[in-house]
DNA sequence: CAAATGCCGACATTTTTTGTCGGGTATTGG
DNA sequence: CCAATACCCGACAAAAAATGTCGGCATTTG
């Protein structure tokens, strides 16, 4: 099922919260996983990985917390999944099958690589903030 | 991980291999499983879940095996990972959150089914053809 | 210093994925 | 008719991944 990871649910969660928050307030873990709902610890663990890679600032000590290092325009869909996940797809290792323009294993497993390789790009062609548009606007309507 | 599961890559290397074969011509699980080394009862289950689904067309018995029932054309990614994996989301359970246009809890949350649909719809765009197209232009070039 | 909070590794639990087995049923060829 | 082939199906087993928990450390504030 290509479904999203509950990490991955979380991070989307408090990245959009982060949004909602004015200026550069900073919010604590605790903050949000008490307004959603979710394991403390574990989204912990999400949010430092996001810190990690850039998406979130983190301040330290009493009164810290995290906020968003950039607007979610420019936060892509992509990013968030592979800075939790590591990087999913191996971009074509090496591995050259020019010649086998027939039918051959490798053609076909190569061309599944190729599905992996679409759904990547797509997701790194996505915003948060495309997703909030499409939302606001289904909501206009329905 | 926004990973293919294993049952979808076999699917697919079995559904591309169908095509490579010419006309009406009748392939085995068994012949499908040892081109690509895949275990034989696994690749089974999964055949016979696009066989019920309609993609394939199963012949019994002796000499039996599958064949597509129409072009790549026409089956779309999509169809191939539900087929598999049962439905992947769930269309919108009646929930009514258009009151909440100020930030809360749900609103939050169904921003995030929304990645979820779009990846669908996305999905349901994609023809194995054109995954199939891709490819191949990508070989002309690199 | 104590409280708050981020950071990190290890572990435990649960769920999902992947693979296997045994026994069907249908078709073909001899 | 019989044996071989091959699809069909449910139940189980094994392995892997996702999810959640714990304990302890580091840093900042008051």
């Amino acid at each position: 099922m290509i479904k999203l990871s509950k990490k991955v649910e979380y991070a989307l969660v408090a990245l959009l919260h982060l949004d909602f928050v004015e200026g550069d307030k900073l919010v604590s873990t605790k903050e949000i996983s008490e307004t959603y709902g979710m394991p403390e610890e574990h989204l912990g663990k999400v949010l430092q990985k996001l810190a990690k890679q850039g998406l979130l600032v983190s301040v330290k000590g009493a009164h810290g917390g995290y906020r968003l290092s950039r607007p979610l325009t420019a936060i892509k869909l992509g990013q968030v999944a592979e800075g939790l996940e590591g990087k999913m797809v191996k971009a074509h290792e090496g591995e050259d099958h020019t010649l086998c323009t027939e039918f051959c294993t490798c053609y076909v497993r190569g061309a599944v690589e190729e599905v992996q390789m679409n759904l990547m790009n797509y997701m790194n062609e996505v915003s948060l903030a495309d997703i909030l548009r499409t939302k606001m606007e289904e909501q206009k309507v329905g």
